[in-house]
RNA sequence: GGGAGAUUAGCUCAGUCGGUUUAGAGCACCUGCCUUACAAGCAGGGGGUCAAUGGUUCGAAUCCGUUAUCUCCCACCA
């Protein structure tokens, strides 16, 4: 097969990955062997693809493949999330577009629309996902809210509430006016937000209803939710505040009178020391109010607009309000003053706009017995964190856990099973047909169409915590009359899981929580949390700033295997990532030096007649020896989920070793043939390095990997074994480095002297030398001979060098100045004798000899002993040159 | 405010149990080469008082204290 000289990446990478779909190489069935399982973090499912996708599945996908590699049955669930808030506005803002508005539609139209939306988008992103090579078993994709797992999630819902886990609750929760749905504590991104501080007075009351000429100050920064007070409140030991103890006072412009009353959560030197008590639209408040018994006053809507209750400026958008009120107050004379003020603001994580802190009545699940046997899995080091830093957070945030608002005011999603009687009793099974049943229990009269069902769905965490049980069997364990499951049994717990940290409470606690509850085991044993992917100076990617390259335009201009590199080259776990496309370029040219080692390699002739070269017999036993030593060091990296490390030593292992090494001391010379054995060696070496290449870089590796010898039909390289670990000798590496640097070193003096790479040379050496490697110093350094001698003796002019403890010398007669090589050396034997007395001085420090383990001692006594043996290496070398003069 | 982590070469990062002559890598940089696999390359080279400071120790990038700077998480002061 003809090698065409450049590598054509998206060719190859479409034929192989159509063939791979073709051959189902990515599915997986139980069987004997031992599998290894991921389920992917599903992506919405009408995202697309950005670089942190790219980042996560290209480690998911090396850890697969390895696996795969390593023989396991290797099993990768792709998939994607409904994400309630995050379609539903999108469908909310294309009926926009449209000219519909979600209030004037029913819920059913409403579905319809975002079912056609899904249909329409959903998916897109999975199919990006097969051109960066992602090896999912595809038959096996799931979405979270198909039939199947949305009856798992509602199923769910139906066991926890009947084990009295789940209550409904009145509770502050943070309103989204823009979303219309409470969102969760950690949906919430608290910004510092310029605003005002609002001084206003309160006059006192002279308990009629009627304002007295004193007042009291208070400072605000809401001044529109006045209305909504139900007491002002002080703290118990401000003697500034004694005075107006039990006194009342009349709320500006309603006029409407309210106590006095006295708390510690005051602060008496924050503001004027007066708080206004706004208990239904502060936490803090509603708490103050809960504890003194004050009537609740919701003013807001859930729009965000006041309502009745507010007497005034009713159905005024809440920030128009303020300064509408702001006027009224100052005309009133209300206003004592208004102050710059910059406070931290709660805002929508999906939609950015300002929580409103507001009552309402939701669904909760305790997290009373979930959360701390989630957080023993993870103390117990059942599941590790890698980086292990964030099982910190994790503690922390599992042992602080508090229950889990699990209604979202959306249409988007699984519906809640609760059905409400006309009584206001309650009844949750998961289907209409059963609560009805119960309901008739409760009422025996009851009509259908008296059942009213929870208009709420459920977070979307409700089903993505599911995911690793769902995905197998989504009739979920812990049902009344679950059957046992040959997928789940097999498959679950899954290994790893690899995500992001920000998800880490929202997703990955979560899991743990459900699998504990619902397998009585853990969902995985390894959690991998990526960075983030930033851009070059450190900012998020993001949309606006444009920053944020698309991986599809990636992919097309430097190939899959390129960016899966270029990603994983700066990515240790748990770090951001600084995206440069100078990291994807240099994937592309490693792809380059992969493709054109293969070429010249199939490029040789071979003659059974050419005897194997010296060099060529040595070069292979070395590169035999630290390929395995190399495997070994790999493996540890892959253990300890180093992938980049990993990867860099196999990255340096084909082109420092292979490359640059091995393949420049076989090379025959240009015409020349090469010999059988040599040949296969290097094929073999080749074939090795491309099968510890293929998880990382799975195309350019099948293709080449095709092409080394005729493959039988259906073979692939995502089956061929990782290559093993043998024996190696590692003084024989030790031995072939001395080689090398020798050939660095006359490479080296040869630049500083000006002398052609091809001017032949000779070269001396001492005892300690190598002789086994002699004939790759011979070929790689132009060298005539290596003279294995006693001593140098009366060399003439040259240069010496040293390695390690083996002293060198390159004549040079006629070739070099003597009087700069006699400098050079009465500096580097100045340098010695410093720093053989550094060395003495620490050895004659008795308390250095009594405390250190006798090892190091050692090693001390053996540096004095080089570097004496050194310095009269050196001297010699210096009489030597000197009688050259 | 509370907590966690970090600070090593121009950049991004390794550095395991405190000890192996002069602290490593990749990229970038400098010099010379278009040498029949590869200029997306080859060969050679330069570059770091390990944030500062004090301590523990025979010995500290590594352990402890303090300071500075940064990042993240949690809570948010009306």
């Amino acid at each position: 097969m003809d090698l065409s000289a450049k590598y054509n990446a998206s060719e190859v990478e479409d034929k192989w990955y159509a063939y791979w779909l073709e051959n189902k190489f990515f599915h997986s069935e139980p069987d004997g062997r031992e599998p290894y399982t991921i389920v992917i973090p599903p992506p919405n499912v009408t995202g697309i693809l950005h670089m942190g996708h790219v980042l996560n599945n290209t480690l998911n996908d090396v850890l697969i493949r390895k696996a795969r590699m390593d023989g396991k049955n290797a099993c990768w669930v792709p998939g994607t999330d409904h994400a309630s808030i995050a379609t539903e506005s999108k469908v909310v803002a294309k009926l926009k577009g449209m000219g519909i508005s979600k209030e004037d539609i029913t819920r059913e139209e409403f579905l319809k629309y975002a079912w056609e939306w899904k249909e329409e988008h959903g998916g897109i992103i999975l199919k990006q996902l097969r051109k960066l090579g992602a090896s999912c078993d595809w038959d096996r994709t799931r979405f979270t809210m198909e039939p199947a797992l949305s009856e798992a999630v509602i199923n769910t819902f139906v066991y926890f509430y009947k084990k009295g886990w789940i209550y409904r609750g009145v509770r502050m929760v943070n309103w989204d006016p823009e979303g219309h749905t409470a969102v969760s504590d950690d949906e919430v991104i608290h910004k510092d937000t310029q605003s005002h501080f609002y001084h206003m007075r309160y006059f006192i009351s002279d308990g009629h209803g009627n304002p007295t000429d004193k007042y009291i100050v208070i400072a605000t920064t809401r001044p529109e939710t006045i209305m909504a007070d139900s007491a002002i409140c002080v703290n118990p030991n401000d003697e500034r505040h004694f005075w107006m103890k039990g006194k009342k006072v009349l709320i500006p412009l309603i006029n409407k009178e309210i106590p006095i009353i006295e708390d510690d959560y005051v602060e008496m030197d924050f503001g004027t020391g007066c708080l206004k008590v706004t208990p239904a639209h502060d936490a803090h408040d509603y708490e103050i109010g809960m504890r003194h018994n004050l009537p609740i006053i919701d003013i807001i809507d859930d729009h965000g607009r006041l309502n009745e209750q507010a007497q005034i400026l009713v159905g005024e958008e809440r920030f128009e309000a303020r300064k509408k009120i702001v006027k009224m107050l100052e005309e009133a004379g209300n206003i004592e003053k208004i102050e710059d003020y910059t406070s931290p603001v709660g805002y929508s994580e999906r939609t950015n706009a300002v929580i409103e802190p507001r009552l309402s009545a939701q669904w909760f699940l305790k997290m009373g017995e979930l959360a701390p046997r989630a957080l023993a899995s993870v103390e117990d080091g059942i599941i590790k964190f890698i980086p292990d830093k964030y099982r910190n957070t994790y503690r922390h945030w599992m042992e602080n856990a508090r229950d889990w608002c699990i209604s979202r005011q959306l249409w988007w999603g699984q519906r809640i099973p609760a059905y409400y009687l006309p009584d206001g009793q309650i009844v949750v099974e998961n289907s209409f047909e059963k609560a009805f049943k119960a309901a008739q229990a409760l009422c025996p009269d009851i009509k259908p169409e008296d059942l009213k069902q929870d208009e709420d769905v459920l977070d979307t965490w409700f089903s993505s915590w599911l995911w690793p049980i769902s995905v197998f069997d989504p009739d979920m364990p812990g049902n009344p009359g679950h059957k046992p499951n040959a997928d789940l049994a097999y498959y679950y717990p899954t290994n790893d899981l690899v995500t992001a940290p920000d998800i880490i409470f929202f997703w990955v606690a979560r899991m743990i929580m459900a699998g504990n509850e619902f397998m009585d085991d853990v969902p995985f044993h390894n959690v991998y949390f990526t960075g983030i992917v930033r851009d070059k100076i450190g900012r998020k990617m993001s949309k606006t700033l444009g920053n944020s390259p698309d991986p599809l335009e990636l992919i097309s201009k430097y190939g899959a295997d390129a960016v899966r590199l270029g990603m994983l080259l700066c990515s240790s776990a748990g770090n951001d990532i600084l995206y440069d496309e100078a990291m994807i370029e240099q994937g592309r040219n490693f792809c380059a030096k992969i493709w054109n080692s293969f070429r010249l390699v199939k490029g040789w002739n071979v003659d059974p007649d050419v005897a194997t070269p010296a060099a060529s017999v040595v070069a292979a036993k070395w590169f035999e020896n630290k390929l395995s030593q190399t495997i070994e060091v790999v493996e540890d990296h892959y253990s300890k989920f180093r992938i980049s490390d990993a990867l860099m030593t196999i990255y340096k292992l084909f082109w420092d070793d292979y490359c640059s090494w091995y393949l420049e001391i076989v090379k025959p010379a240009f015409g020349a043939a090469v010999d059988k054995a040599t040949y296969d060696a290097t094929l073999g070496f080749f074939e090795a390095l491309v099968k510890m290449i293929h998880p990382i870089m799975p195309f350019i590796t099948e293709e080449l990997w095709q092409n080394i010898e005729e493959r039988p039909a259906g073979a692939t390289i995502m089956f061929a074994p990782t290559p093993k670990a043998g024996a190696y000798d590692e003084a024989f590496i030790r031995e072939f480095e001395t080689a090398r640097e020798t050939v660095v070193n006359v490479r080296s003096i040869r630049k500083q002297k000006n002398i052609s790479p091809k001017e032949p040379l000779a070269l001396k050496v001492k005892g300690g030398f190598p002789m086994e490697t002699a004939p790759v110093v011979e070929k790689l350094a132009s060298i005539t001979s290596v003279e294995l001698t006693d001593d140098f003796g009366d060399t003439g002019a040259g240069v010496p060098f040293i390695i390690g403890t083996v002293e060198l010398f390159l004549p040079l007669t006629g070739l070099v100045n003597v009087e700069e090589e006699i400098a050079k050396v009465e500096s580097d034997l100045k340098y010695q004798r410093i720093f053989l007395e550094g060395v003495r001085r620490k050895l004659s420090n008795e308390s250095f000899v009594a405390h250190a383990p006798e090892k190091i001692v050692a090693v001390e006594r053996k540096k004095e002993a080089d570097a004496l043996s050194r310095i009269e290496s050196l001297e010699s070398q210096l009489n030597s040159l000197r009688n050259n003069k």
